[in-house]
DNA sequence: GTCGGATAGATTCCTTGGAATGCACCTGGC
DNA sequence: GCCAGGTGCATTCCAAGGAATCTATCCGAC
């Protein structure tokens, strides 16, 4: 039992540490805050994307991921486009620039990422790790997500 | 290598999902949130234990960790005590009120994490699990502090 | 003993997410 | 066709971490 204790901190300092490694190098080489690269990477991946399919992926607020996606169109890496069929949600898109940035930033992204996982562990530990967190991550996806 | 970009973004979720899942609880049931029992508990298993060590442990800002204590003071939870050795700095340290708050919450925080983590997961998977993540956490730790 | 550079941490301003609120719009029951 | 309840999201205020700055103190070289 003390053991889930243990492994729930050491999850929390691998998160807290490995987005800080990836978050400096991305800023530091293409001006680009990984935050941003994780929400610019899930409006690319998903058709008609709109504010609510941000807060379920990423589990934020509406208020944040409004506010959010406002810095993105700032920056001129997003555009909010009517949803013709609901006036009350827009759909969200990439600008060509916004393309630009998401796949200038993805070797970094990667590089920065498989140092710190897939350079450190054999490739059975990887895939355990991997089948484990996506195990935890359906469960906890399934309860707070009706 | 692109699995790693994949992994990643699991281990973000979980995190972020995980750590909303205890918070909650914690809150509802205690009145103590996550970040704040974090904390304590590393107060707590830290002789003489400074603002520096928090940095180090939790890697966040000296000003983040400074306010952080401020807050934990302000609850009543916490004191500074000076450090004889060292003007500059001071011991921080569990009032009567932090241990049994800290103690009091120890048995939610435990259940909420077990459910999602061992009782999820053989075993062998949760063992692997938990290997991985300290050897990730070793590496990163050992780049990040000299 | 002096002093310059380093260190510990408090404080202020900024950024970003959370909580709450309000508005425009949608939908199902009648 | 109307309407009440629900939904999507923008906006405002609050909370917490980051960045920058400043002050007090420490320490090693001289």
């Amino acid at each position: 039992m003390a053991g889930s204790g243990e492994l729930f901190v050491d999850l929390v300092r691998v998160e807290t540490r490995l987005w800080n490694a990836v978050d400096v190098r991305l800023r530091a080489e293409h001006g680009l805050r990984l935050g941003q690269y994780d929400l610019l990477t899930v409006i690319a991946g998903r058709h008609e994307c709109r504010v609510l399919d941000l807060v379920h992926e990423v589990a934020i607020t509406v208020g944040a991921a409004s506010k959010a996606v406002d810095r993105l169109v700032e920056a001129g890496w997003c555009r909010r486009v009517a949803n013709p069929a609901d006036g009350r949600s827009s759909f969200l898109e990439l600008t060509p620039s916004g393309v630009s940035a998401l796949s200038g930033a993805r070797r970094t992204y990667e590089e920065e990422i498989a140092r710190w996982t897939s350079r450190l562990l054999s490739p059975g530990a990887l895939e355990e790790l991997a089948n484990a967190l996506r195990t935890i991550r359906a469960a906890l996806e399934a309860e707070q997500r009706p």
